[in-house]
DNA sequence: TTGAAAGCGTTACCAA
DNA sequence: TTGGTAACGCTTTCAA
């Protein structure tokens, strides 16, 4: 029924053996033999069995990535650079990886069936991308199964995620923490005081090294703050909305606001609009991270800039082995933040 | 090295046979048996090999999602709602389905690249999502492919665009004439005549009907304009900003915006603002689609809101067979359109 | 440079 | 209800 290497041989007159050779552009084969074999998959329409292949090699081109939420466009964008890193070795047309995006929705048991599920394909790499859970059980979960993903010949990155001891998983760390100083100090330049902060969801790293980063900041210019002005919630939009109408009504005095994400900014930007404030003349809103769609089209937002995609791509280029992993496995993407963007002062 | 099936059998003291039958589920096993099947799984942290199950099987548990940009929020929450909705036979835990998304950035070659990688992997099923490209030489191709694919066995699934024929892929084909009707009647009940209109990219088939709906509205009413208030760009940001701007020069006397889809929408207000213009009182902006974060975050936005994710959803299932395919495999999601927002009337 | 043949780990059919 | 055992389609030594 279906077309088969064999039958691809057959009617190129060679050994299956040649076929296989020829496909994989790994072996020394005569130049007019592999005409002949093309010749052959062409008139056939031969299209390779993955997992057969995969099976008798012992490994696939499947390519896994994690994400908290592939409808939020960070992650989107995380995606598609990881995506369009990862042609196999060769780099030839068709001899390309296919990227498994998956889909955990902050979930730390999809994220092990995930990593299961994924180790049972063979997958060539798996990334995972995002803050990780900070859950002593499941953080040791987690690194169980990367090592055994390793053990396997899966290559592991961790993208914006804390290294894994005892792994030799590459990790591509984001400086959370210094991003989240230097936010607020460019708020304080400004001249705010007052200052509410929208955290994202509790038990994460990133939310709390970028939270880390904001007090260390108000700490060092002498400004005293309460938790009354951290509200936590998810990555979403609607969480930035109800923390924002939250800290309004906590605090009237609020001069500024800091999203733990863009999503979130913008959730907040639309809070500040149905409370009847102006951006960035009543309350100026900042936001980590720098997605396309909010440098522009919410000029008010201060953008501080981590550039995760290309990190991303970084990342996809050392898991399928094009670069060198670093020394001890672990690279942090650091001093490379930037603030910009139209925040004003606070009315006087 | 690895831990396999027979390894199993053989601490369960069954039958590799047993093994595979505990595992899939599908066949009667002895409750006494299945618990020491399971008993052994665990201790020996046994993983199922995919690729072997799939080639035994002659399938696999992929399922391939092709989307135009994943960046692209529209994209990552059809992504989203096909990836939870495709949960295998008997949905048991961790014998769900893998969604292996394909970023084909709108290119035909890159769209035929994946369909064959997919055809490959042997996947389960695929789902185009997005407008299809009008080309007539690249329709075939990939009606060829279709084809071959659903010989394969691999459930094919078409979201957003139209019904291939001679092939039993499923359709949930969107109205997009209708919507484009119903977007442009309503900026003509509020009074608007000089209607700037920024479409999709040419030869797409939402483009085009979207842009038909928008001509059929206007004349319907009247309402004479030229082809100077159209300009066609990809669905982006950059391109609602630029477009835009290309309009505001072209007509000054403008009073709305359609935009092709909510990203566009969010360039286009950006652009308003960079000229010094208020949205909705100088200029109205209407978009299509409805995505989470334009809703309140752009609160001029209207929206006419294609049921996009659900559709994706019920596409999913159809696909996994949970729910028969229509009569013709032709399924027409229309008449749930629905326009809201704040759009205003044009300024006396 | 090419061929022959032994796996790779499951599934599924046929018996028992 | 369970076991034995051919496939499944490819890769990869080992020889030639």
């Amino acid at each position: 029924m279906t077309v088969t290497l064999a039958d691809v041989a057959a009617r190129a007159q060679v050994s299956p053996a040649t076929v296989s050779r020829v496909l994989n552009g790994n072996y020394p084969v005569a130049a007019a033999t592999r005409e002949r074999v093309l010749k052959a998959v062409d008139e056939l329409d031969y299209v390779l069995n993955g997992p057969a292949s995969a099976l008798a090699a012992a490994t696939s081109d499947l390519v896994g990535v994690l994400v908290n939420d592939i409808a939020d466009p960070f992650f989107g964008i995380m995606a598609s650079a990881v995506q369009s890193e990862i042609v196999g070795p060769g780099g030839r047309a068709g001899g390309e990886r296919l990227a498994v995006v998956c889909n955990t929705g902050g979930s730390p048991e999809r994220e092990l069936t995930y990593l299961t599920l994924l180790q049972r394909q063979r997958a060539a790499a798996v990334v995972l991308t995002g803050g990780a859970i900070e859950d002593a059980e499941h953080v040791a979960a987690v690194a169980g199964k990367l090592r055994r993903l390793a053990e396997a010949g899966t290559r592991v990155v961790l993208c914006g995620r804390p290294p894994v001891p005892d792994t030799d998983a590459v990790a591509l760390a984001f400086d959370n923490r210094g991003g989240g100083v230097e936010l607020t100090r460019h708020l304080l330049a400004l001249g705010h005081r007052r200052i509410g902060y929208v955290a994202g969801p509790e038990e994460r790293t990133t939310t709390r090294h970028r939270l880390e980063g904001h007090r260390a900041a108000l700490a060092e210019a002498g400004v005293t703050t309460s938790d009354d002005l951290v509200v936590h919630g998810p990555y979403d939009r609607a969480t930035g909305r109800a923390a924002t109408a939250e800290l309004l009504s906590r605090a009237s005095d609020l001069t500024a606001i800091v999203a733990a994400n863009d999503t979130v900014a913008l959730g907040a930007c639309a809070a500040l609009r149905e409370a009847g404030l102006r951006i960035p003349q009543d309350v100026s809103v900042a936001g980590f991270d720098d997605l396309p769609f909010s440098a522009d089209a919410v000029p008010a937002l201060t953008t501080v800039r981590l550039p995760l995609a290309e990190a991303a791509a970084r990342a996809g280029r050392i898991a399928m082995g094009r670069e060198a992993a670093p020394a001890g496995g672990v690279d942090v993407v650091s001093g490379e933040l930037v603030v910009r963007g139209s925040t004003a002062a606070p009315r006087a």
